[in-house]
DNA sequence: GTAACAATGTTCAATATGGAACAGCTAGCA
DNA sequence: TGCTAGCTGTTCCATATTGAACATTGTTAC
């Protein structure tokens, strides 16, 4: 994908941020669509009274941005980079220029909004049905993928238990005591770096 | 756009609806992409217990069960006609050769999932951010977006309190005491139809 | 009209959640 | 070394929510 972009004329406009820094803010004009390269991108939401929401955890080969490309003027959250990550910038209008003449480029396009699509309707589904203690488990079972996979115990990316709050829609102190929990029943383990084992999905099933 | 599905050689299949009839059901193989010429479609599904969800509710120009393209096999969720309805029914092969063939075909579509996940997306925030009175509120004037336009009055495709609380996640009881609360307060009327007034508004500004 | 069914109105106790407060731990830094 | 900032552990209570039960009203088919 990366050479397939670099022959579409979109290769040039590359920037490096590091971890922590903000890539545009809630409010910001919007005329770009982002493309990760390298790193991990969050997306957040900061609603009246200053309470945050994360939208996506986003990883390499995950475009983000794209709302601009319906006409919509600012950017409707904030993306921050996880990690040191490398990111490419592509004008509204070349965007557009590109999916029209590129298939492959449109197709993987078409794929990645289709892909986005079916994951934030899961996690609404999952707001819809579930507790905030199965939104927890399910919530560090979904970034472990992000993780190595086939394993037993796998290791999770660096967060904390104030943004797992923002994902699942919930207070910190909440997700404490879940945490807490979970590692009491040998669910997960941390000193520092999560681990999350697989019994994890058992919290799940129950009830 | 009908128009121009005909010329794209997809006008051949059209099935019409009745209302409350199945249109695919959760569990289906998956296998074609709809479009809604006429009436309304509304997406459901179920968790383990057969509690339902509402994750959307479509109308004419809205395509649905496009997560066959993905290679998903089987529907992940339920459409059922909420009108008597008209729906274009593509193969997902042909859906493909079309959106490879047919530029306004594909600017149509991707602008389609551009607006769907940003649409789930407010939706998600919704949950993740707001006590249930204040996401009755907001859902009432989307759905009052679908009848008439300017007009202080609006008037709401009919819809029961249980689909409501579907929508919301929480139960009819929860709903019915604050569909009564907000009659009481002048922001809404209903006697069968139910009508929205933009006072209701308020209920999402304060606190 | 009326029987049968669906939708709405209302209540209530058990439970889940929010939100705030405060203490402890750890890493980075002057 | 001690200071500071940021994250984690823990507690508490007021409030929101669930889930079930039952009564009432509205709709539909015969």
């Amino acid at each position: 994908m990366k050479l397939f972009l670099g022959s579409a004329g979109l290769g040039r406009r590359v920037r490096k941020f590091q971890s922590k820094k903000a890539i545009f803010t809630q409010g910001d004009p919007a005329k770009t669509v982002m493309y990760i390269q390298e790193g991990g991108v969050k997306l957040t939401v900061v609603n009246e009274v200053g309470k945050e929401a994360v939208v996506a955890i986003l990883g390499p080969g995950d475009f983000f941005g794209e709302g601009c490309l319906t006409g919509l003027p600012f950017r409707t959250g904030t993306a921050t980079a996880m990690a040191a990550s490398t990111v490419l910038v592509i004008e509204k209008n070349e965007m557009i220029r590109v999916l029209h003449r590129e298939h492959k480029f449109s197709d993987r396009f078409i794929a990645h909004m289709l892909g986005r699509n079916i994951r934030v309707e899961e996690d609404l589904i999952d707001q819809l049905f579930n507790s905030i203690e199965k939104r927890l488990a399910r919530t560090l079972l979904m970034l472990a993928r992000y993780g190595k996979q086939n394993q037993p115990q796998k290791m999770l990316p660096k967060i904390s238990q104030e943004t797992l709050a923002g994902m699942i829609g919930t207070t910190r102190s909440r997700v404490n005591v879940f945490m807490n929990k979970f590692r009491k029943l040998g669910f997960i383990k941390y000193k520092g770096e999560i681990q999350i084992d697989n019994s994890l999905l058992s919290v799940l099933l129950h009830e």
